[in-house]
DNA sequence: TTGTACGCGTTATCAT
DNA sequence: ATGATAACGCGTACAA
């Protein structure tokens, strides 16, 4: 069942069919009538191949993410996919781990797709070196390219992201304050948001004329038991810790989890801040602090952006948000 | 750059340049080469759309799933769409929430978009009342459709899914041969899983010949907190239970927290398994006893059954996997 | 082995 | 207001 055939029995052209079908003025108010009741009928759909050939887009925007059981980006997905589905475009999702030849075939895939943006979901997918980020920009030219949680400088790549510079900044220098004087940073990677992690706890340090210690940083990515094993034999072996100021909640969940099995009493004794505002930072028992990165804000911005550039529009290439600093039962600040 | 172009450089027909593309064997070892050398020259890419319209397919899958920030529906989705990808298929993502108009609607789109298959993931699919459950048998005329974790009997809807029945009868009965005498079973919905998991609670009474108290099974849809709150009141006012099985693991954390406050004593006092095996249940402490459905096998069994009905094989209709008790903290069975 | 020509189902331009 | 027709880029049957 094609244009044709609606055409056919609807006694018209497929100009006019196309015509009703687009929603044009130039069609008389009887024709439309008919041409609309027989795709009723008929349960016509326009083939969607055939019109992204002729208007060469198919109205769909490709998701990259590095996992999306992270329970981060699966939220993140969540928020876009929502937001760009009311915006007529449909997402796809391209899973595609945190390897770097990975990730420059799928962005490969997703432009051969035709896809009318790509979105990169998570700040991992900006690396420390330039070079390595140069696939980004090359695909750039082609396609809009939009990022959630990381920055780039580059002409056609827009990015809003949360400020865990200040956030981590902020929280650190509460603790210390607080008299906490032994505190551990716990982070994944050095992605981008790390690195921003990263120089915010630094900044708390040298603020207060504290001479940062390579020991109080931690870049570690393993599962819950194995970070929490992991701390109980750095804690008795390398370096005696009064807080934690980690870099996701599960990280933190592990530390809460450290200090349970020490009998550490927490928050006065030992304190542990989470980030993110994840589902598992209730889970335990005092529930988690944590600073909420606004993934909500981030994402809808994200959206905006989208449909500002794809309508022509101009947008602003870096937007900031601040986070928000949620005190539960680890922390007293 | 189109296939015109390519010809034109490399001084063949269009028809070879197909050919080479689509590694056809009629083509000389000579001008294959210097084909390909000008495709690679000129960063060459056919169009998708082009192609689909005569192929009549982009490879593509559209998955439709309630809600990707659920833990349990994300892994499912990373799972399947890294199966999918390494058959060279990309999936279209749809949250289609938890309302069967909405559904509808998504259904419909997708198959505009001409998806080669649509996925079903989550049992909340499938519908109690059979007439709820016609519009994805109608669609299921236009392409085949795969449930994960659902089933319905009809002759174009595949589905593998988790004894569910099995898994909570027996743990049921385990928990009442320890000595357990007020169990509750707690749940979300009567998706088809909850259907499954409720007769299996049932079940369990009756082979012992317990009568069923109405009050014994709870249908609860809520967060953490609002769960224990729940809980507790219930406990007080209407049924003192001395064991819950839950429907997946929030439900069980929520159950571990409402036991945390009135200081139950875990497991022996007071025993708690959730469903699922998922992440939040190693959060809390002690950590949770809880059923794996096989979500990863399930989910591999689905992309092979996609490739298979692809392929014109014939597959099974229903392919069911037992659960597995993975005992933790909160029970001791 | 290679090339010609048509079909896929739209949209858009130009007449009428 | 409506219709004829070119164009989009590719695959392929048929011819050579």
């Amino acid at each position: 069942m094609n244009i044709y055939d609606i055409s056919e029995k609807a006694g018209v052209s497929i100009a006019t069919v196309s015509r009703v079908l687009n929603g044009s003025d130039n069609v008389s108010e009887k024709t439309r009538k008919k041409v609309e009741a027989i795709m009723k009928e008929t349960g016509y759909m326009p083939n969607a191949f055939a019109r992204g050939l002729t208007n060469n887009t198919m109205h769909t925007i490709g998701l990259l993410c590095a996992d999306c059981s992270d329970h981060f980006l699966a939220n993140a997905i969540s928020y876009l996919e929502h937001g760009f589905r009311e915006n007529g475009y449909d997402c796809l999702l391209c899973c595609t781990g945190y390897e770097l030849s990975n990730r420059q075939n799928y962005l490969k895939l997703l432009l051969s797709k035709k896809v009318d943006v790509v979105v990169l979901v998570g700040s991992t997918f900006i690396e420390p070196d330039e070079k390595d980020n140069q696939y980004l920009i090359d695909a750039s030219n082609e396609v809009p390219i939009v990022s959630v949680n990381g920055y780039i400088d580059s002409p056609n790549i827009y990015c809003t992201l949360c400020n865990d510079f200040e956030a981590i900044l902020n929280v650190t220098t509460n603790l210390l304050n607080k008299g906490f004087e032994k505190p551990l940073f716990l982070c994944r990677s050095l992605s981008y948001s790390g690195r921003q992690k990263s120089e915010g706890f630094k900044k708390a340090l040298s603020d207060k004329s504290i001479p940062l210690k390579k020991e109080q940083m931690i870049y570690y990515h393993g599962s819950i038991s194995d970070t929490k094993e992991m701390l109980l034999s750095y804690y008795e072996n390398t370096y005696q810790f009064d807080c934690v100021i980690a870099g996701d909640d599960e990280l933190a969940v592990s530390a809460h989890k450290f200090a349970g099995t020490l009998g550490l009493s927490v928050p006065d004794q030992f304190s542990i801040i989470g980030y993110n505002n994840s589902k598992v930072g209730i889970c335990c028992e005092p529930e988690l602090s944590t600073l909420d990165n606004k993934l909500e804000f981030v994402c809808s911005n994200t959206v905006n952006s989208v449909m500002n550039i794809l309508s022509g529009q101009r947008v602003p290439r870096k937007t900031i948000v601040s986070a928000e600093y949620i005190e539960r039962g680890t922390s007293d600040l």
